[in-house]
DNA sequence: ATGGCGCCACGATGGCGA
């Protein structure tokens, strides 16, 4: 079993990339991050005939995520509830026996800024939140855009990143306690290359001399962590042509003892 | 150097991302 998310950065551009991973990586389940469509405009039909069923939760030229599963997903949430949110950053079902939370973090865009307090407020509320979602589901799986690069080994200059945008110590502290809920970092259950990113800059030729971010994150439940069999970034689709910035990340989990 | 690139809504350039 393999779920994934990726941040395609419009979906409307992405979407041949898409289908194209998918024929080469048929994971089970996969979310998708800053669709930048309105529903009324997402390529369901396209998906379906690529195997996949899907939700989505979109709006205009922001955010909008998706969920994506070769089994159709239930109990489809979207957003938090009980947040009043105008932006589409969450979408969650039940694909089989886990419950699949797919995110777009909010980015933040500086301390002390009116953004970064609203990233702070919906930080809160989806950790109040997946804490009621693990209660009623044990196998869970957190994943998407977190917009927070954990440490200082998910940073390709932790001196120059210091206390910037995704490297504060109040996000870090809220990706703490999401792992404070009993979830695991997947991607940090194996020995990885270092330097390991997820995120390169369009601009710099960051990509050539990776210099990146892992701000993109797959967090399972107890109930799912001795599944867990492998987690990688897949930086392939960032050579296409006009890549995301975002490369995928896929994790593996052995079947059900 | 607060730029650089890419996407969107525009119908020129500005907001936003990270």
């Amino acid at each position: 079993m393999q779920f994934a998310t990726w941040n395609v950065n419009s979906l409307a551009v992405r979407l041949p990339q898409l289908l194209d991973w998918l024929a080469a990586h048929p994971v089970d389940a996969l979310v998708l991050q800053e669709t930048k469509l309105t529903d009324d405009k997402f390529p369901q039909a396209e998906i379906e005939a690529a195997g996949y069923r899907v939700a989505f939760h979109g709006q205009k030229t922001y955010n909008g995520v998706a969920l994506l599963s070769r089994e159709a997903a239930s109990d489809i949430t979207r957003n938090i509830p009980g947040l009043a949110d105008e932006q589409a950053r969450v979408i969650a079902g039940t694909v089989g026996d886990t419950r699949v939370i797919g995110a777009y973090f909010p980015n933040g865009q500086a301390p002390g800024s009116e953004k970064f307090a609203y990233k702070m407020q919906w930080l809160d509320a989806l950790r109040a939140w997946v804490r009621e979602e693990l209660a009623r589901h044990p196998q869970l799986v957190l994943m998407g855009d977190f917009n927070i690069a954990p440490e200082d080994r998910d940073v390709y200059d932790p001196v120059a990143w210091a206390g910037q945008i995704h490297c504060t110590p109040e996000e870090r502290a809220h990706f703490q306690q999401l792992l404070g809920l009993g979830l695991s970092d997947a991607f940090r259950l194996f020995e990885q290359p270092p330097k390991s990113w997820s995120w390169w800059d369009y601009r710099n030729l960051a990509f050539r001399k990776n210099q990146g971010l892992r701000i993109d994150h797959i967090l399972v439940s107890p109930a799912l962590k001795p599944r867990v069999s492998a987690c990688e970034i897949d930086k392939a689709p960032r050579k296409n042509e006009r890549p995301s910035d975002h490369a995928p990340v896929i994790v593996t989990l052995d079947a059900q003892p």
